[in-house]
DNA sequence: ATCCGGATAGTCCATGTGGACTAGTTGAAA
DNA sequence: TTTCAACTAGTCCACATGGACTATCCGGAT
């Protein structure tokens, strides 16, 4: 078994999938309520289109085909075994990479699925790496000055480092907080109330 | 004149072009060694599509293909003045918004072919879309708290707050700096010495 | 003298992306 | 009562992306 290509869409298509079967348009609507296209753009293309895909990996699988009246067939999935694991095997390695920003994103909001210990870990590792940069960035910047380079050009890599700071500074704060058991953690049987369909408030 | 779509790395080369006739070649080794491609991934095969692209939309134009000894050809361009246009449309539209990152990188990167008091107005204006979200985001915690959504689930939100206040507050360190006419403004004549090519110039 | 890695310069193609489109179905306003 | 906007559910396609590949040349190590 070949680590399958995901997508962010992808692991966030499998990991809503563990939550319960459903058709793609329900998909969308679900992710765009909890807000998750702050992350990734959710568009109809993309989304069935990922769909598809995950099916011809055999990570979920057809459960059902019905219609309501005279709408168009809806089509609902399943997550398999396999597309289970995916998702665990995907955030182990995109937890601790410095990769994709929306690619980490993804991986940190599904981080829950990794045991305490090993999140703690990657994300450490992150944060080394993270460090790795902001010197590189560090250096440019001391060396663009001290050849002389007008400030006008270096606008974007101040913004750069200065994000760079921000982003270790929150993982130097998140670390050791997740790392105590006062912090909730796993994925749980129960899954947020709100963002379940039990309210139906749409 | 229609807006013409123009993607990140099409701005970038527009304005590598205003710099003088270049080969795809040598704007690949150019971004890289100035580190865009920190903002936006360079590959062959997008840069030069983008360049054919361009090219397609009378953005820039062929100068010369030259050949040195058996090796491949190499088809030199230069920008239009609706290339040329075209970058500060972009940059226009671009930094006072709040669209995808990469975008706003390089329009930042760029906005020295704006004058300095409408980069001001714009970054302003960013800031205050800004400012916007990151009210949402608070609304989104609190709620999302208020509801009793364990912690391991607004991570990733804390993390966006995070940096979106970090964003703002560099916008607010910025904007004040650049308004002084302390801090060196304008494409100018000159470009910084360590990344032009010595001689072959303008 | 030769071998090999890296630079030069570019092509090609599978896949992913996002926007436009279809088409029936409520629900509320005019 | 008609009409119009918004929702439901999905298809289709143009285009952008990025990785793999070709082929030559140069310089240093073997």
């Amino acid at each position: 078994m070949k680590d399958v290509a995901l997508t962010p869409l992808g692991v966030m298509v499998l990991a809503l999938l563990r939550e319960g079967d459903m058709h793609p348009y329900e998909m969308a609507r679900l992710l765009r309520s909890r807000r998750d296209d702050r992350m990734v753009t959710i568009t109809n293309g993309t989304l069935y289109h990922t769909v598809a895909r995950l099916h011809g990996q055999g990570l979920i699988e057809e459960v059902g085909i019905d219609r309501d009246g005279n709408r168009p067939e809806r089509t609902t999935y399943a997550v398999t075994p396999s597309g289970s694991a995916a998702v665990g095997e995907w955030v182990r390695r995109e937890l601790g990479a410095a990769g994709r920003i929306s690619t980490f994103r993804v991986a940190l909001a599904e981080a829950h699925n990794l045991e305490r210990e090993e999140a703690v870990e990657l994300l450490s590792a992150r944060r080394d790496l993270l460090r790795g940069q902001l010197d590189e960035i560090e250096a440019g910047l001391a060396g663009a000055e001290s050849r002389g380079v007008p400030e006008q050009y270096l606008i974007e890599l101040g913004r750069h480092r200065h994000l760079q700071r921000a982003d270790i500074d929150w993982l130097d704060d998140l670390i050791p907080r997740i790392s105590s058991p006062d912090f909730a953690w796993g994925p749980g049987p129960k899954h947020p109330p709100a963002t379940r369909k039990a309210s139906q408030n749409d």
